[in-house]
DNA sequence: GTCGAACTTATTGTCAACAATCTGGTCAAC
DNA sequence: GTTGACCAGATTGTTGACAATAAGTTCGAC
């Protein structure tokens, strides 16, 4: 074939990227063996791109590097699962807390806005765009709130969580659960009420977190996994 | 001549934890350039170690990484060392309320022993054994409360701090402040109550935060930049 | 005397070949 | 039938040379 080698820094993040897409779409499952030349000529790109891709993959913690054995995607087990939630409720508490102290008129109206549109979406049964918005309002609560060192710690634990998310969004009955939990925070934030907020996210993310404790198995290696895309909290 | 040259794996471990240790004893100030051939010349392992020891120090925040421009110890701004304590400050919490629930009786006596040890340290005026049992004090917690993800995070943001830690250490009057909080957080996970745990943690790094604002000179700790690019010739 | 352009040097980025190591399987001995 | 050693193939780790780029410097024009 042509010589369409992506080269160098390009390369990659050519590999990185597609590593996080097939882990979040399912394509590559924990415990899968990750070798180099493998995925250097899937992706057209040199070893060394693949190596570096590898280091910062494992550096975020989605992917398990063992000398002289190479890389596997991380196995993450429900405990791990639970505390990776334990950490994002005090994080995104801190977050919301600061959100409510500093928030403009305006952030306060568009958080409004995002809980109407969830409202609605529940009601039309619209499982997507209730995540996309649910991914809304996360990141503009961690943009309101400034926290620019909270929000990096999160963006890596959500990455490590890809797996279990839309585990958790297709249980029955979960939108209707924690419809009124997004509300609940969303009207702290624009009362301005401080406390009220940091609690809101705390009973949200607990109730994610007894969700966790109900799933059945380990993050075990279950070679078929059919699962929708989608996810959501 | 002797060829000590550490090799491969080994080089990258030696590398990172020289440029570690400097970084925390003042030997290399932040904005400081790092080229890889020097590092390598100096600690006598070879570029490849350097390059793959800086990209694991980029990943954990310590050096900032520009392409095609090298390496540079990572400037972290005073706002900066104030939202990392925020981030402690929860990520404490979280630990200091689990390690109140589930700590044996043992840890309970341990916990109990180090806050002895601690007053008896600034009675006599020991800042340094103080320091000590101080760290002593934070590990213990994380340990206890079992939260490893938590632990992991705290050891990232603290890494961070280290230019910071020192420089507060030395503030008149400090230890005679930050004792009593060190003494409620003992106190509060003795008795195993939680609630009055995190609380006591949040005292605690909220006073270090008043201390952090306080500090002069918005920008790095001292006036290296300048002397870095424009001094000579 | 100052500004700008070409040149030189210092430094990082890339690569492909080579070396070291691990995995799995085969075969012989007990 | 099971255990152990050994061999072959696959995979990662290392190296040094080379290419690409940015910074610094000199020289000439105005």
């Amino acid at each position: 074939m042509a010589d369409n080698r992506v080269t160098g820094q390009a390369g990659r993040r050519v590999v990185s990227t597609a590593i996080r897409q097939a882990l979040s779409s399912g394509d590559m499952v924990p415990g899968q063996r990750l070798v180099e030349q493998e995925l250097s000529d899937t992706l057209s790109v040199t070893r060394s791109s693949v190596r570096e891709a590898l280091q910062d993959l494992a550096a975020e913690g989605l992917v398990e590097l063992v000398p002289r054995r190479g890389a596997r995607v991380r196995v993450i087990s429900v405990e791990e699962a639970i505390q990776i939630t334990e950490c994002r409720a005090v994080l995104e508490g801190l977050c919301a807390r600061r959100a409510a102290e500093l928030a403009s008129a305006e952030e306060r109206a568009e958080l409004a806005g995002i809980g109407d549109r969830m409202r609605a979406s529940v009601a039309q049964g619209d499982l997507s765009s209730y995540s996309v918005l649910n991914r809304q309002l996360h990141a503009a609560i961690a943009e309101m709130s400034g926290q620019k060192v909270a929000d990096g710690l999160l963006e890596r634990l959500k990455g490590q969580m890809v797996r279990y998310q839309f585990r958790l969004a297709l249980r029955p009955g979960r939108p209707s659960q924690s419809l009124p939990q997004h509300l609940a925070i969303i009207e702290a934030i624009v009362l301005g009420d401080a406390p009220a907020a940091e609690a809101a996210i705390r009973v949200h993310l607990d109730s994610v977190i007894r969700e966790l404790e109900a799933t059945p198995g380990g993050g075990a290696p279950d070679a078929h996994e059919d699962e929708l895309e989608g996810a959501g909290t």
